[in-house]
DNA sequence: CCGCTGGCCTGCGAGC
DNA sequence: TGCTCGCAGGCCAGCG
């Protein structure tokens, strides 16, 4: 479900329980179904009396700080989400984690219906920037400002020219926070076509991609992210975003371009879809 | 080092 | 009504 803008709208209401003394972590009943929570529940019972220092996002990763050395990464997968439920409230129907404070009668639960959610403890801040996927992971698209000559340089490497600009939009490698959504939409700005090999891109159309990435997950951003179909995204205060009602092309085939009122198409791309206008986007 | 494929999961709507 | 199928905003291990 989340990408970036989402992650961050997330990271930003969890504030609410740094330096709150916690009472416990627990992974849940259900969450012991699953092999990559099973029997880790001691690596959590040390947390307690710990405190959250501060929460950092890089790309579509949470990496929750401590007072003490441990470091848990966080990752929402497709449909996770943290909401604040009340002591006397029933939890919802895929906890998975479940944080209780002493200074505060809400506890804050992760959710995450298809389970394809991360929540593991690290040794340490050091260990975990030696992780693969963080230590590999490329430009933060939300970075301000944002840095157009990295993106630059790194679209120059030699495994990306060749290759489609649809394509490598979701390698977490070159801009993290990119996903299927705002990929399409942020094409539609550049008025580029995602069959477009990157090699073929001239200086200014790679300079507007630039920009049209930055400001749409941006835009996503300040409209508290996308919220539509059966599991809307949600921040742990239960609002749901509006970035939907400003979506160009994305989920759109069928429909007319706003611009040129061509028929917006989809097309595959290794399983997943990419909408773009075959006029606007030569 | 690289890119690609399949696996991990549940729930819902369409079509039969 | 019930079944199967395809699809959904992502990552990662294993392979060539």
């Amino acid at each position: 479900m989340p990408e970036g803008p989402e992650v961050e709208c997330t990271r930003l209401s969890l504030q609410a329980i740094f330096n709150k003394k916690i009472k416990q972590i627990q992974f849940t009943n259900l969450s012991q179904k699953y092999k990559k929570y099973r029997f880790k529940q001691k690596e959590l019972d040390i947390f307690e009396d710990k405190k959250i220092k501060t929460i950092e996002r890089k790309g579509k990763f949470l990496m929750w700080i401590f007072n003490f050395e441990k470091v848990i990464l966080n990752h929402l997968g497709m449909s996770g989400k943290w909401i604040f439920v009340e002591e006397n409230e029933e939890n919802p129907s895929h906890a998975k984690v479940i944080i209780k404070f002493h200074e505060l009668k809400q506890k804050v639960v992760f959710d995450d219906v298809r389970n394809f959610g991360q929540f593991r403890v690290f040794e340490s801040y050091e260990t975990i920037l030696r992780h693969d996927p963080i230590r590999k992971i490329g430009i933060d698209g939300l970075a301000l400002p944002f840095p157009i000559d990295t993106f630059l340089t790194e679209l120059k490497r030699s495994n990306y020219i060749n290759r489609e600009i649809g394509d490598i939009l979701l390698d977490q490698k070159l801009v993290a926070g990119i996903g299927n959504i705002y990929r399409s939409e942020a094409l539609f700005q550049a008025k580029i076509n995602p069959t477009k090999l990157v090699e073929n891109l001239s200086p200014n159309e790679r300079k507007k991609l630039g920009h049209a990435i930055s400001d749409t997950l941006h835009r996503a951003l300040e409209s508290q992210g996308s919220s539509f179909n059966i599991q809307p995204f949600q921040t742990p205060f239960r609002e749901e975003g509006s970035a939907q009602q400003w979506h160009k092309v994305y989920g759109k085939q069928d429909q007319l371009c706003q611009v040129c009122e061509t028929e917006i198409v989809a097309i595959k791309n290794k399983g997943r879809r990419i909408f773009f206008c075959p006029k606007c986007q030569k």
